[in-house]
DNA sequence: ATAAGAATCATCCTAAAGTATGACATGGTT
DNA sequence: AACCATGTCATACTTTAGGATGATTCTTAT
């Protein structure tokens, strides 16, 4: 019954306020079957409060489809860590880390292929090979079960590994 | 004078329609006001018609141009999703992209990278071919100022161009 | 009516990314 | 001591990405 509340609230809604404005119409209707010539008035704020009611309408029943997140995870250990260039703390999903089993390295070339650098951007900046950064991308992407670094940075960013 | 027609014609046609439901409007007005009970029909018929007016009005006015049809997008799970460029994917933060002079298709390609597709992927996607993606992805990189997919993601999220 | 931009596709070429495999060193575990 | 994960690097190879340039069609704006 709650529940039936909850998922037609806004259907509800829209049906009260409905009811609402046809009794003003009413109530409206008996004031002004007088005064003979308002009648014209009377129909065309009908048709524009109708117009505008329809207009509110259908940009309600447009929205709700866009705001339903992706991660909307919750009972999760988070830790606080300390990157190194920024110096600035940033927020991990410790959990999901460790579900994919990704070292210490392989964290840190997954964040610096986020920022966008190349595999060469990422040795020079880590006093290493290229030859390195690749194997570490690879078994990077074999844990994340990704083909591509986009992917990686995708799922990295959806499973909150990396900011 | 041409021009002007040509620029307005919805909006013109959208006024002569209504000043015909009006007509009509009036006319029943005339029928009905001799069946004293069939008022309450009446001004029913009135809000329907205009809440439909009102919505249909919305929808007209919210989509212009992209005509883009359903699309099937890929990630680790198949999605089906309306893009109406005005939802989700495209046009977040519309100020930004026109700085950049972004055009629809390129925002499209932007966003179907980010999600971690190829090119190739992307072209299946789009029904176009690879090297039109190609063209599309250079002139995007181009106008962002970034050398790599990777870095016009970077910047392209950190811009709110895309979700 | 013409110019401009957007969108499409092609070819040729280079650079970067990614795969596969093997090797070697190190620090912690059993 | 033997084992194992991690980290490092190399070679050889395939695939994908990206750049440069040109052409065509279509819509839009002046």
């Amino acid at each position: 019954m709650f529940s039936f509340l909850q998922k037609y609230k806004s259907v509800l809604l829209y049906g009260f306020s409905l009811a609402v404005l046809l009794c003003l119409l009413q109530l409206l209707e008996y004031r002004l079957i007088i005064i003979d010539h308002a009648f014209e008035v009377y129909i065309a704020c009908i048709a524009i409060l109708f117009t505008a009611l329809g207009i509110w309408l259908s940009l309600r029943l447009m929205k709700p489809k866009t705001d339903t997140p992706l991660q909307t995870i919750v009972g999760e250990k988070w830790v606080y860590v300390k990157d190194e260039a920024t110096h600035e703390t940033i927020q991990v999903n410790e959990a999901e880390r460790t579900k994919l089993g990704l070292s210490n390295r392989e964290m840190e070339v997954l964040s610096l292929m986020a920022k966008g650098l190349s595999n060469q951007e990422i040795a020079d900046q880590l006093y290493l090979s290229l030859n390195t950064i690749k194997t570490h991308s690879s078994k990077l992407f074999e844990k994340m079960e990704v083909k591509r670094r986009t992917q990686a940075i995708e799922k990295a960013k959806r499973l909150q590994l990396i900011v």
